[in-house]
DNA sequence: CTGAAAGCGCTTACAG
DNA sequence: CTGAAAGCGCTTACAG
């Protein structure tokens, strides 16, 4: 019996259910390979007790710590939102836990949180953003498994889950020139994917569009508030552009909002393409053509992968294409 | 030397270094401790062997895991972004990390969030949502500081860092009044925060106010997309109502956009009121008048009291009001 | 199906 | 300023 404050210990369980803490820990862990009368007992003796495991103490034992980090930019008006909901309550449902990194756009803090996350010993570190050399190399070093989403690396380091930037910039040309749209505005935020999508985008419009679009560079990453000054540059072009393509949801919203505050009509007098199907999206009005990411797929493919890891496999560095999904609405 | 590929530990460190362990894991928390030479021989030594901490043995020796659990509801619009930002900032600098847990609007799910928390003996668990007693009686267990942000419970378990959402609703009340309003039309959502603005609206409103307001009430929370249906209902009214008090500056946005398309100026004929000053609040065309609440300010006082707590200060139930500012923008 | 015991990698009085 | 040693609370071969 305890009888301090001292929170209860397996040990505490075990004396309690008259069994060895090495039973206890089975019957947490292992249910099946106790015997039904004992588990009887030691379920009593977990409740009577107010038993809540010690996982620092689990994790330095195993050597697995059940904690996964994520490491984003932003939580506000984030394109990953959808997919980090879905993986943190398919992470939570498994029995895993979240260590959160905001990283901005720094590679700075991407180190420092990757080093912290490695102290803790996750099992895994999922990553939203760009990677340095010395981040590989740090990553290299754990033996947590790394994985990238929304990002398909030429040389991926352990497991990296998303879908051609490029792709989709060529398939959002290929849509806008078949709606007949002939001056394309493109607003580029300045990190690596926007500019694949980009690059893709212009090779495409090169090929099947009129003339050559005209572009805004703003800041990573792309914000509803963004859209003052790049509606405001947009409007002294000498030809005002009739579709202009955003790096998110939230741009193009913003850029719906500043086009009707001007007295323009959406899609009439400018079309507003959008990038990674947020809720406001289909909720605005005029409800904004988009490309859709499927974060639930990415949710899943991301938790096998460290199921798999957890379980011991040697899991070898892949892409895993998810794809992309253009969706066609009022806004184009 | 180690010569497999497991991590190096502290013993690999102060071998190198010619010391022993426990001097290293003193120079790793208290520099100054460890004389001059000393130090500098363990900083080679950890660099050479590029040692990383193991945070889980550290925190079962330690009794301190430098570990806080933050709670939430939802990451997508979220009233508390801002706030959420601002205290993970302030974590990490300070040497701590989060741990993200999703609750939705499940107390069950809340429960089990802060179980999980208490078996990675977090130092602190910061949460936003309603509490029952049942969780109470949780957290009461543990030795972890209870922090409840955006509220003023009448009985706190921990401390609690937040401000009157009664007050506020009187205070809108009041402003919508001397603006010259008298059809007000109050969308609620579910939870206690939006009731307790409510409450204070009503009062407040009999007192100053013309007619009696009209209602919606909505799922929590607050979003964007709920503005739809809302506008839908309210346009059904007998009279439409000249002033909407919304739950959220996105869904004030919504209700905007909605009015908007609808043909309606904002204000002229129908006025909205945010609440929150998220981002797009001050982005927004017209710009949404709303309340403020100074995430900046209760992430910073989260941080002293953790900071007291992991010092070893016993902390009294205790409420701390960082109040609200109402401001004024264009579409009230 | 169960127990005794070693070990995971740190921290921290205690002694010098 | 530094070291030897106990201890944090688990897990897991190993043996029975």
């Amino acid at each position: 019996m305890k009888d301090d404050d001292r929170p209860p210990t397996l040990d505490d369980v075990a004396e309690r259910a008259g069994v060895s803490s090495a039973t206890v820990s089975r019957f947490l862990n292992n249910p099946q390979v106790v015997a039904k009368g004992t588990s009887d007992r030691i379920r009593e003796a977990v409740e009577f007790t107010g038993y809540i495991p010690n996982a620092l103490a689990g994790g330095l034992a195993s050597n697995r710590s059940r904690m996964v980090a994520v490491l984003i930019p932003h939580l506000e008006q984030s394109l990953f939102n959808d997919t980090i909901e879905n993986m943190v309550d398919e992470l939570t449902t498994s029995g895993n836990n979240v260590m959160l990194g905001l990283t901005g756009t720094s590679l700075g803090r991407t180190k420092d949180l990757i080093r912290t996350s490695l102290a803790r010993r996750v099992d895994a570190i999922i990553c939203t953003g760009p990677v340095s050399d010395e981040i590989v190399e740090t990553v290299r070093r754990g033996k947590a498994l790394f994985i990238q989403i929304w990002e398909l690396p030429e040389h991926p380091v352990g497991i990296a889950i998303g879908f051609s930037h490029q792709d989709a910039g060529r398939d959002i040309a290929r849509f806008l020139a078949s709606r007949g749209y002939t001056r394309p505005h493109l607003i580029t935020a300045e990190g690596p994917r926007a500019h694949l999508r980009r690059v893709g985008f212009l090779q495409e419009w090169e090929a099947v569009g009129a003339e050559a679009p005209t572009e805004t560079l703003i800041e990573v990453p792309s914000r509803f508030g963004h859209a003052r000054r790049a509606f405001a540059e947009m409007r002294r072009l000498p030809r005002m552009p009739d579709v202009v393509i955003c790096g998110s949801d939230h741009l193009a919203q913003g850029m719906i909002v500043e086009a009707q505050s001007a007295g323009l009509k959406v899609p009439g007098n400018l079309a507003v393409m959008g990038f990674g199907n947020s809720a406001i999206a289909g909720e605005m009005r005029p409800t904004i053509s988009t490309v859709d990411v499927d974060g639930a797929r990415i949710a899943r493919e991301v938790m096998a992968a460290i199921i798999r890891h957890q379980d011991g496999d040697e899991i070898q560095p892949c892409n895993v294409d998810v794809g992309f999904r253009l969706i066609a609405r009022e806004s184009v």
